[in-house]
DNA sequence: ATAGTGACCGCGT
DNA sequence: AACGCGGCCACTA
């Protein structure tokens, strides 16, 4: 057994802080994290989850609230299964997240939060 | 030390 | 509405 990084325990502790029958979004476990706005490490660090974790990963989905897990493979077939298990619906493989959405954030489940608005780092290319 | 990759996100066309 | 592209960070060869 290897040590795992840091980061990864981080990471890892905030998905567990993810009640049950509730989701959240690879950007909200970074905000967590204070990792806002880099949703991929989530994606990283669940990627090299231990096999015996009791992280429930199957929790975190993308900001469309769909699996992100590649299709026609085993993890994505587990996690919408975990997920239905727990009372989460999907419609047309979609969770609503305004309605499972994790109270991570204050305001999360409006889309646009007043107020909220998040470093634009938008350079203008235009010229 | 450099290069490549990844369970993503947001904006532009 | 759907598709494509760039960007940011950490970790592994």
């Amino acid at each position: 057994m290897k040590n795992y990084p840091e980061l990864y325990l981080t990471i890892w502790k905030a998905v567990r802080g993810v009640r049950k029958g509730r989701v959240a979004t690879y950007g909200q476990i970074a905000q967590i994290c204070g990792l806002r706005g880099h949703a991929r490490l989530v994606g990283y660090a669940l990627h090299n989850l231990p096999p015996n974790s009791d992280i429930p990963w199957h929790r975190i989905v993308n900001t469309k609230g769909m699996i992100s897990l590649r299709a026609h493979t085993k993890g994505h077939e587990l996690q919408e299964k975990l997920l239905e298990s727990e009372g989460v619906k999907f419609l047309n493989g979609r969770i609503d997240l305004s309605k499972y959405g994790a109270d991570v954030e204050p305001g999360a489940g409006s889309r646009k939060a007043p107020g909220a608005r998040r470093r634009r780092r938008s350079v203008d290319k235009h010229k």
